[in-house]
DNA sequence: CTCATTTCTTACCCTACATCAAGGCGCCAG
DNA sequence: CTGGCGCCTTGATGTAGGGTAAGAAATGAG
């Protein structure tokens, strides 16, 4: 389990081995079945994950209609928290639970401190993982303000070509933010040509 | 200026003279004219700002029809930069101007390595920074995803409801992803009520 | 294998918002 | 004061995608 986790860092950042058995200390190994919660919305007591295989998506029930909308998918090595709910304690804004059976490697609050002693360049990486996430979030955004659904799902296919096959369509639907019928029609339509 | 600067430190952060006097160094004062751009989507030479008076906004060019969408508005007291794209040298993603005649503190690309010699508390106090507009971010993602207009121009109303004053609606529409007719109808409609 | 449940597709009609077009109201320059 | 130019409003019409419903296909459990 851990293996995937020291691979992940290779060429990204220069780690001893006492750095290395400090995270691990954090971190705990878990097998989550397919459907199984890791976080419901509301709960204060929870975890973020490093997903050493499956996948796992954060996603919010926002309407009254009880609408799903998923915010993010976490494939193999990605990371996956509300951490900015996790770090003030408060409620959090999302649920995370597993697509496909999955391995992860669970932290809790205290992960972000630990990140603190373990020095500058640790603190830069996991700056830069937000940073990516921003700008991720701001292209998503801009997307989603500007194009068609069906531009939105053609961009989708390019960002992960893998994950389409793994991924049933109401789920992808859910992440464009149309219902599993316009997906379906789009789909059609992009077939005929 | 800077006095308005270490003012918004206050209670934030402790700070020592020596550091204030750092981030001097890296901080140029300048008034900017209404409409006066500070980064040009694209451009690779660019700063980021923090604004003492006046707002300034960045928004992108999305469409092959022109059309504005506005991702950030930034009044006092607060920061804007497209930091993805600054500190990796890549061409600007959104251009960034004044909605009026503002008064700023630019910063470059070594304002960042800067922090990181300043000590974690500075560190922390920004990768906070970064989480708050990253939760903002999403509410707005999921938002746009599940909301109608009119729902939308309600929580811009909440959110920002000294703004709503200053803006043109034509901005606030582009704010919300709708056009300024729409957001007209929307206002008129919730004045009948 | 078989039945049940979930997921996907297709068809029909409906709604929110866009687009287009015209007119009114500031606001500034001359 | 007057003409021009943004900005906002209002109306008429168009359209992407939603809601509903029903059937087909896939998936899963016993």
């Amino acid at each position: 389990m851990y293996e995937r986790l020291r691979a992940y860092f290779q060429n990204k950042l220069a780690m001893s081995e006492a750095q290395f058995e400090a995270i691990k200390q954090v971190l705990t190994p878990k097998s989550v079945r397919k459907h199984e919660l890791v976080v419901w919305q509301g709960e204060v007591e929870r975890h973020g994950a490093f997903v050493v295989k499956g996948c796992l998506r954060s996603y919010v029930v926002a309407d009254k209609k009880g609408k799903e909308h998923i915010i993010q998918f976490a494939p193999e090595n990605w990371w996956i928290s509300d951490q900015h709910s996790m770090l003030r304690g408060l409620p959090a804004m999302f649920s995370i639970d597993a697509v496909e059976d999955a391995e992860v490697l669970l932290f809790g609050p205290d992960f972000f401190p630990l990140l603190q002693t373990l020095g500058s360049d640790f603190q830069a990486f996991f700056h830069t993982l937000l940073q990516n996430s921003m700008a991720a979030m701001q292209r998503r955004l801009i997307s989603t303000l500007s194009a068609t659904a069906e531009e939105r799902y053609l961009e989708f296919l390019q960002m992960y070509p893998t994950l389409v096959q793994r991924l049933p369509q109401r789920m992808i639907a859910a992440y464009l933010g149309v219902t599993p019928e316009s997906l379906s029609r789009i789909r059609k339509e992009l077939a005929r040509s």
